[in-house]
DNA sequence: GCCGGTCTTTTGACAGTGTCAAAACTAGCC
DNA sequence: GGCTAGTTTTGACACTGTCAAAAGACCGGC
């Protein structure tokens, strides 16, 4: 499914002041539709529609995208950097120690206690990052198979 | 300078039951000198005392130590994965976007009001991390030079 | 003090993720 | 239609970390 072109997907493009390209378009549709995946699998994704697009483009897309404003790119330990569509409202993730599933979580507490540490080492602050880690409902249920990341 | 083998490196190996050999006393005393830093600055520092160690025994023994509790690894978005010895206390970090160094925060509120976000997804939620990002003192007053260097 | 078993280290190779560079191509605009 | 700057392709490479097997070192028992 989702092989559609979401129509916006070439409004964000020009919104950002990037070129409306077929690899471009793909990729956006790729991470609307796989979000929190990583480069490799937005490669396969993008390889349905496009066969022929290289591993390169999807980087640079991917690049582009998160310069851009328009994707962002998380890194939990342990694992490749993923992209998600999502960014501006400020939301945080739960990675699953297991299986490495991420979901979104809504931002904590409302506003933003944790953003303010007490003390930042003479740091300038630009913006906090939390991420949560447990295991998820599905491997609750299931025995060990293959952990992701030990903590 | 700090080329002394601290004498609680090898009573730490010995409570973790994991044996005290040259090459772990080495990195446990590197990674007091040098908090923060990636296995590849343990590597260097370690060989300034042990130049015959591998950067293999380097990582078994950040391995060992992670999993023994004796020292705790932390993976920043966009660099390679650092080690500490800090455990135990629940600190954060924050990270300087530009030159990539590392400092300690301590717990932002005392107790912990980011580690209970509202909707868990269903998830078990085991712990929260959290990271800060923003530009340390000595980038603020230094014009770029280059991004996520080390120290 | 010596011996043996087990744990560590060494050596060399390899896998995954991401980047660099240059040439060919294409979208957007006049 | 044609031009120019931005994109994509292609191929190679760097970095971080892991795997495996043999050699070596540590620790406990005798």
């Amino acid at each position: 499914m989702i092989e559609t072109t979401a129509p916006d997907a070439a409004a964000l493009l020009r919104g950002a002041h990037l070129r409306v390209t077929d690899t471009r378009v793909a990729v956006v549709d790729a991470l609307a539709a796989l979000p929190h995946s990583g480069a490799d699998a937005i490669v396969s994704q993008v390889a349905h529609r496009l066969p022929s697009t290289s591993r390169q483009a999807v980087y640079n897309v991917l690049n582009d995208l998160a310069a851009a404003g328009l994707a962002r790119r998380i890194e939990p330990a342990g694992q490749p950097g993923l992209y998600e569509l999502r960014v501006g409202d400020n939301h945080h993730h739960i990675v699953c120690q297991r299986c490495g599933v991420v979901a979104d979580v809504d931002c904590v507490t409302g506003h933003a206690p944790c953003l303010t540490p007490s003390q930042t080492s003479g740091f300038d602050l630009a913006e906090a990052e939390v991420t949560f880690w447990g295991i998820c409902a599905n491997c609750k249920t299931t025995p060990v198979e293959q952990p992701v990341a030990a903590l």
